[in-house]
DNA sequence: TCTGGGGTCCTAGGACCC
DNA sequence: TCTGGGGTCCTAGGACCC
């Protein structure tokens, strides 16, 4: 870990009240006015909340239900408009990058800059000070007139909750050796990491603020919530926060999920909406040219509880059909006959990537190897059309690394011939998995050809080198 | 009209391998 | 031969964040 910070050179810029305040601009009937954004549906919650919205007690994460009871007539509710978000947002973004290279963007309206990665500057108090004015000023400029708030210190933690206390268009700095002051007298609940569940724990035993926590050792934390919180705790209680600011941070995993209007128990319908489900996230996993070995479908019971199952593959897909099958392999393992109220499915263990399956009906096969290394063939074969030939599985096996080699997984009952540099073909029922060396953006030259191809049963591989 | 959608990290247990 | 231990991978669930 990097040493603590002598000097406030790490800044938290936090946009204030954001997606509301990108329509009130857009919209001049919509300012002084309440307004929420969020699901407007019967089950949506609120993304965000105007400051005359927040008077009438109107909160992010509250069901809109509960938002329309406590707002009055007059009051905006709105689904909100992503593409017009993320355009204000990259605006802002690329002013901070104007200040220092290192920039890590937490969300769509929030993000850390390290100052000290920066050109050399002045980060004495007036510096600063004179440094977040002219920011918040030039994000007003660009934006058309969106507010933030900044918060600079000595850490993240530190700065991030310096933007917290002056909103809107506030800034505040924390000078260095003022941390302990300003954080002991807070709720635990201003630690990162401490949510509802801890905060309630921590409070049965007696610990409220800060300063409470900071006298509670080491030891005991660990005791209670385990070696990596027990130790961030008793860390952070003492405002030690040596966390970097991290610009470029991969992607560990993408999903997608629906909560529906009124709960599903039907299998049919949900398998419908899994493929919509499965066909967004393979569109979002080609955009970004990744691919995932892992897919893990979520399911939302209509009590509230929640189920997941995973599956991993020997190597990663992008492909919708593989995704599919597994998804639907994984929502069949979970009971949904007391109606589900969210649906999900998301993919990790992401590489750039891929390997695709394919899916065989019962009957010949014939895959195209041109750029492909291995094949696997089921344990299960069905019956084999009339006139197939069977012969013995080749003696050759190969590890999954071997580049050059064709896979038989034991049991498989087919036949094989090799031709030229590269492609197999069989009879089988069930999966030929496929593995692609190197990125791949586009699909590869893989043809299946039904039992009934005239070329497959007159007993010879068709020439599809000539197509 | 109770409770979104998209993420991250951690823990614990079991399988498997050395 | 028996026993034990460590490391890694996978799965499921939970807490947390914006």
């Amino acid at each position: 870990m990097p040493p603590a910070r002598r000097e406030s050179s790490v800044l938290h810029l936090d946009l204030d009240a954001f997606f509301a305040a990108v329509e009130q601009r857009d919209k001049p009937s919509l300012r002084g006015r309440p307004v929420v954004v969020g699901g407007v549906g019967p089950r949506g919650v609120v993304s965000t909340a105007s400051y005359e919205a927040r008077k009438f007690g109107a909160r992010s994460a509250m069901p809109t239900s509960e938002a329309r009871r406590r707002c009055p007539a007059g009051t905006a509710f709105l689904g909100g408009r992503f593409d017009a978000y993320r355009m204000s947002s990259q605006v802002v973004m690329e002013l901070l990058r104007d200040l220092s290279p290192v920039v890590e963007q937490v969300s769509v309206d929030e993000a850390y800059v390290d100052l000290a990665a920066g050109p050399p500057r002045d980060l004495t108090p007036a510096g600063l000070a004179a440094l977040a004015e002219d920011l918040m000023e030039r994000i007003q400029v660009a934006t058309g007139g969106l507010t933030a708030s900044v918060g600079i210190a000595t850490s993240k933690m530190m700065a991030k909750i310096g933007s917290e206390l002056n909103k809107p268009a506030g800034m505040t700095l924390i000078e260095p050796g003022t941390e302990q002051e300003v954080l002991g007298p807070m709720s635990v609940r201003a630690i990162a990491g401490v949510g509802p569940a801890t905060a309630a724990r921590l409070h049965a035993f007696g610990v409220e603020t800060v300063a409470d926590l900071a006298r509670v050792s080491e030891g005991d934390l660990v005791a209670i919530f385990g070696l990596a919180q027990g130790a961030s705790l008793t860390r952070l209680a003492r405002a030690e926060d040596n966390r970097q600011v991290e610009s470029q941070r991969e992607a560990k995993s993408l999903s997608v999920e629906e909560t529906f209007d009124v709960d599903i128990a039907d299998p049919g319908a949900l398998e419908r909406e899994l493929d919509l489900l499965v066909a967004r996230l393979a569109s979002r996993l080609g955009r970004a040219a990744l691919f995932g070995r892992t897919t893990t479908v979520k399911v939302r019971q209509h009590d509230f509880s929640q189920v997941t199952r995973s599956g991993t593959l020997p190597w990663a897909t992008g492909d919708p059909a593989v995704i599919g099958r597994q998804a639907r392999r994984l929502l069949g393992a979970i009971d949904v006959s007391a109606g589900i109220r969210l649906l999900g499915v998301g993919v990790s263990g992401l590489t750039t990537h891929a390997q695709e399956e394919l899916e065989l009906g019962e009957g010949l096969f014939a895959v195209d190897l041109a750029i492909s290394t291995e094949v696997e063939v089921p344990d299960s074969i069905g019956a084999l059309p009339g006139g197939a030939r069977v012969v013995e599985p080749p003696e050759r096996r190969h590890t999954p690394e071997v580049a050059d080699g064709v896979e038989w997984r034991p049991g498989a009952d087919v036949h094989h011939e090799e031709y030229g540099a590269g492609w197999v073909w069989g009879s089988g029922l069930g999966r030929v998995t496929v593995r692609f060396e190197g990125p791949r953006t586009a699909p590869g030259p893989v043809r299946t050809f039904a039992s009934d191809d005239p070329a497959l049963a007159a007993g010879d591989p068709p020439d599809w080198r000539d197509g």
